[in-house]
DNA sequence: GCGTGTCGGTGACATTGTCACCAAGGCGAA
DNA sequence: TTCGCCTTGGTGACAATGTCACCGACACGC
């Protein structure tokens, strides 16, 4: 459709590569082909929180504040998979930003899509409890499925929470019938009963 | 300059008004030219936490996700001061946003500055103390006075904690001389005291 | 003065976070 | 294989925070 568009290349990144820390400078607009990038935050203290995973055909906004206001941003981006990017740099990205309607729509969408995550992540942390967040990180890390490939540290990060109590909340889920939990990785045994969990109040 | 916005009538709203909810379809887009919003969460518990605040000149964003993806919001807004907003019709921001580099210009501000804003208040409440998270909600109220003028229960809004919480808090940070409490508002006494707290990694 | 409602102090207890320690599994080197 | 070393996760003990209840102090209108 747009020649110009046609003349960014994509690039490939390796699972696990460090996309950006931080305060660092900003490359560029990245947008996802294929695979996830997993933003995080980790603070002076070590702890660690799973922001939101940007998925394929979205947007990255994690450079959006230093392409605009050229302030540094936070957190901390992972390729969770192999990754597929398009990189766009500032004035490109401007120009589409200008000239396509359809550019725009996308972004406004994915800042839209960021700002529910980060609600959602809000109300998570500071009003519900640990029972309710991990059942709700199983059911989302599940995607559907009944298994989830995750150590508890990871599911800790994800809530924002200390291994310890993931240990002890999973143990809870295992004896009441809820999960199974190997070395790795966790069966759901009950998703209807996760899903009643996650939603107390309906 | 732009005669279309010479159209756009200023509305005046008083303190107290609750200018969006939950679930409410969206009116518009609202710019603040005087007073402050202020916007917040509240769960089905009835545990409440403040998300931020939209101040003069910048745009509230709250219904933005509603204009883009007809999506509900899901905080509520209030009018923390007396107001002055522009409402812009969805058809008129949609004109603004392509013809306007200026306009864009400063909704890109905001949506940064909101992003800043969440990214923040993430990190504050999964991973900072109580002690540290009063501590700088108090600097942040006092805006570089000496002088808060909030509740107990309004401070343990503003950092998503508990009433009693925050009274016990108080006690001992009063107890080292820091603050000296009143009903209805709080002095502090020792800033560079709080500050310190405020950032134990510094 | 006397209600009535808001505000805040506090005790008792539940939930969650922190730290330490240990046991079990995985994995590579000798 | 055995050994060492790392990761994972189970658990106890304790600290920090959240919840609930209750009561007294204060503000305000009558």
């Amino acid at each position: 459709m747009s020649q110009a568009a046609a003349a960014i290349q994509p690039v490939a990144i390796p699972r696990g590569t460090v996309l950006f820390r931080p305060d660092d400078a900003c490359a560029g607009f990245v947008v996802v082909s294929a695979g996830t990038i997993k933003v995080s935050l980790t603070a002076e203290n070590g702890r660690e929180i799973v922001l939101y995973r940007v998925r394929p055909g979205e947007i990255c906004l994690q450079t959006f504040g230093c392409l605009v206001n050229h302030g540094a941003y936070s957190a901390e981006g992972i390729a969770e998979t192999d990754l597929v990017l398009e990189i766009i740099p500032a004035g490109e990205f401007q120009r589409r930003v200008t000239a396509e309607p359809e550019f725009r729509q996308r972004l406004f969408s994915a800042v839209a899509a960021r700002f529910a995550d980060l609600e959602r992540l809000v109300e998570d942390v500071a009003l519900s409890s640990i029972e309710e967040r991990l059942a709700r990180a199983l059911l989302r890390l599940a995607e559907g499925g009944a298994m989830v490939d995750a150590t508890h540290e990871a599911l800790a990060t994800e809530i924002g929470s200390a291994r310890a109590v993931v240990s002890r909340q999973l143990g809870a889920f295992a004896r009441d019938g809820l999960v199974a939990v190997e070395r790795g990785h966790i069966a759901l045994v009950d998703p209807e009963g996760l899903k009643h969990l996650a939603h107390p109040a309906e």
